[in-house]
DNA sequence: AAACGACCCAACCGCGGTCGT
DNA sequence: AACGACCGCGGTTGGGTCGTT
């Protein structure tokens, strides 16, 4: 048989928190920590809300040290960087800002970031447009002197043209962190531990002995286990996980236009 | 000043994996 | 081994606030 059901959904309340619920939740768990046990907490504390509700309240709102608002250029640079990377593992990116809970970065992104992106992602879209427009234009003209070649209409050349307005990836634009395909961008410490740390956190794995993203992939070589080699992002990015439960659910939930797992 | 729409964010919902019985 | 609650996560919602007309 399981357990018992962990509350009364029709006698829990819902909506949102009273300053003196929360002070009852945060004095208990200051004082007595949660105990593992979410369910059992709002009875304990003699709360009417149900202990998901808590956890919640607790891991998004009360707990010590929580960041709210006034995101810096650089944590948007991350946030970025990761969501491009990874896509919406928040819980993932949350890790790597300390004091942003996932859900604030959740929101920070489907209602700000999102858009200031899509903004830029347009002005570059725009500007580029134009230089293409132009040096066609100035191409014809050329080719119009010495051919019988005649110059296209207008509206083949302006945004409405569909032909020259395909939508760009969002990574294009990226302010940071930003990297093409094949090159051997190095990154700095502070990027190579946080990387570091989240693959880490995934079940990672890296050489003891440089004690940075560097390729060990001899190591591997008589083991099933799939050893990271992560010089550059693309790198740590195509390279395959290890059996690990955490990959293994990434791997079935990510996308893959975000990540190839090899 | 009022009405309306857009925006923001705390909280809820549902799902998949884990774990206790 | 099977069942079902628990946990953590990402997606969505709805009410409050702000800005515009």
């Amino acid at each position: 048989m399981g357990r018992a059901p962990c509350c009364d959904k029709t006698k829990v309340k819902k909506g949102p928190w009273s300053p003196e619920e929360d002070a009852k939740l945060k004095s208990y768990i200051d004082k007595q920590g949660t105990g593992g046990n979410w369910i059992a907490l709002p009875q304990k504390i003699g709360l009417k809300r149900c202990g998901k509700s808590c956890r919640l309240r607790w891991l998004n709102y009360l707990r010590p040290n929580i960041k709210h608002g006034g995101f810096s250029e650089e944590e948007d640079n991350i946030i970025c960087s990761l969501y491009i990377n990874i896509g919406s593992r928040w819980s993932i990116i949350a890790a790597q800002l300390p004091g942003r809970t996932d859900n604030d970065i959740k929101n920070y992104w489907n209602t700000r970031l999102k858009k200031k992106l899509l903004g830029k992602q347009r002005k570059e879209q725009q500007a580029q447009n134009r230089r293409a427009a132009t040096s066609l234009k100035q191409e014809m003209k050329r080719s119009s002197t010495t051919t019988s070649f005649h110059l296209p209409p207008e509206s083949f050349v302006n945004q409405s043209n569909p032909y020259w307005a395909p939508e760009l990836p969002v990574a294009a634009v990226l302010p940071v962190m930003s990297y093409q395909t094949h090159d051997t961008q190095v990154l700095d410490d502070h990027q190579q531990e946080s990387i570091k740390n989240m693959l880490l956190k995934l079940g990672g794995r890296f050489s003891d002995t440089t004690n940075s993203m560097y390729p060990i992939d001899h190591i591997s070589s008589t083991s099933s286990d799939q050893f990271y080699q992560t010089s550059t992002i693309d790198q740590m990015l195509t390279c395959s996980p290890p059996a690990n439960r955490n990959y293994a659910q990434l791997g079935s939930k990510y996308n893959s236009n975000h990540v190839s797992w090899g």
